[in-house]
DNA sequence: CGACTATTTGATAGGACTCAACCTCCGTGG
DNA sequence: CCACGGAGGTTGAGTCCTATCAAATAGTCG
């Protein structure tokens, strides 16, 4: 199977196939992790570039008093810390939330791949800027959504996600996320978010059983959690 | 006076006197915005770099139900959307807070500058990281700290800020932010906000008057609000 | 099967929201 | 020079959403 970063970055540039046989090349040292295992920690020095080929993955702080903050999902085709290596330490932590398959690309591999292809630099600099464009988005689910409409939201954004790498089954797709780490990415305790996920299905909007997700009814998820997909930049970002 | 950027960049890397040069020369189209107006709008063509020269201006977006959320905030030496224009249209709007200029760059400039010099064109990639580990922290906050915790947190942060462009006066900066915009940033309501800053006043950890905040205690403030300035990559990030 | 880990349910508490009124600046203009 | 108006800030009382604490019920993997 080709690697899912081609079919990510196809969302935003076409590849041609020297490019594409070329970010295939790329994955040549691949590393195993377990479930919950640490990929970086916060404060580690900063040493490649890494690729999630199986397995999702999610950023995130520990504060002092214990509680956690997740900050991002990286599924796979997600490259992370594209350009860390400009920066000295890790300011956050990378960990896996299932056994996860990861890709680690040397930096200097990464600045010849993008020195010599212009087309896979513009197409992973998008990726960045959409990464940034999530990132915004989570803080205004945060900060002005409500339990219900965040869940919704990030349901919604998973579910465009995993269906632009065609990682989707029709409207269901794997969602390995528990309720303490859905809890810890939209900024509630692990009982609230069970709480929201069941009020979710008594509205028929998804089912839920086995981390397999299905939204019921997509157009009212979105409108309930106000999810414009605009925001991830994907070529048409039709529902169909 | 030299252009802020310079001294903003100096804080990840040192800078030549030529690069320097090239860095005050790219201001030369200035634009003017009143207090409260649109720099740009959710949705505009992205047209080019924007460079803050004097004043503050925000990132938000605005809910269908017409809530408010900033995302960031702009301050002198700021640049914004530094590769947008890889992207079609703008997810998010940017607009002023208080009376400014901001120098806009046109993309061809940007890409000829930081192809000649690979040392500005690492500061702005630092500082692209900068601002993303800024919007995670922000994340944190709105995620995992209460009101106290939040508003302490975004005043440790904005003083960081400031001082790293030495627009800092000993402990007190020009904070020109309203209740309402302070609501808007840390997920909160206008009234409550009001609430936490007369807190955090009878706390006698700032004072605040005139847009003049001042930071009475700066140890007890980053211990209350878990602030970490490690997440700025500043230097060395020494509290003097 | 047994020890976890994850989920569900119930009852209560609390932090932030809401609504409303009032106050304080400031700039404007009669 | 003072009245007016609007934006921003302060205060109070009551409500609601989400957190907390606790216990019981699945699930899962060795």
């Amino acid at each position: 199977m080709e690697n899912l970063l081609i079919r990510k970055l196809s969302n935003y540039m076409d590849l041609l196939s020297d490019e594409r046989q070329e970010l295939d090349s790329i994955v040549q040292e691949t590393k195993s992790f377990a479930i919950h295992s640490a990929v970086v920690r916060e404060g580690d020095p900063t040493n490649g570039v890494y690729l999630i080929l199986t397995g999702w993955a999610c950023r995130y702080k520990v504060l002092p008093d214990g509680q956690r903050q997740i900050t991002a999902y990286l599924i796979p085709g997600d490259m992370c810390n594209q350009q860390v290596f400009m920066l000295k330490r890790m300011d956050h932590s990378i960990g896996t939330i299932t056994p996860a398959a990861v890709s680690i690309i040397p930096a200097d591999r990464m600045i010849a791949l993008t020195g010599k292809y212009p087309h896979i630099e513009r197409a992973l600099r998008c990726s960045t800027l959409v990464d940034e464009a999530i990132m915004r988005e989570w803080a205004v689910s945060l900060g002005r959504r409500n339990a219900l409409e965040r869940v919704a939201h990030l349901i919604c954004e998973m579910f465009m996600r995993v269906r632009a790498v065609e990682l989707h089954e029709g409207t269901s797709f794997y969602f390995p996320v528990t309720q303490a780490e859905l809890a810890d990415s939209v900024g509630l305790t692990p009982v609230h978010a069970g709480r929201t996920l069941k009020e979710l299905r008594e509205q028929d909007l998804i089912s839920f059983e086995g981390r397999r997700l299905t939204i019921l009814n997509f157009d009212r998820l979105a409108s309930l959690s106000m999810f414009n997909a605009s925001y991830l930049h994907l070529g048409q970002g039709a529902w169909t």
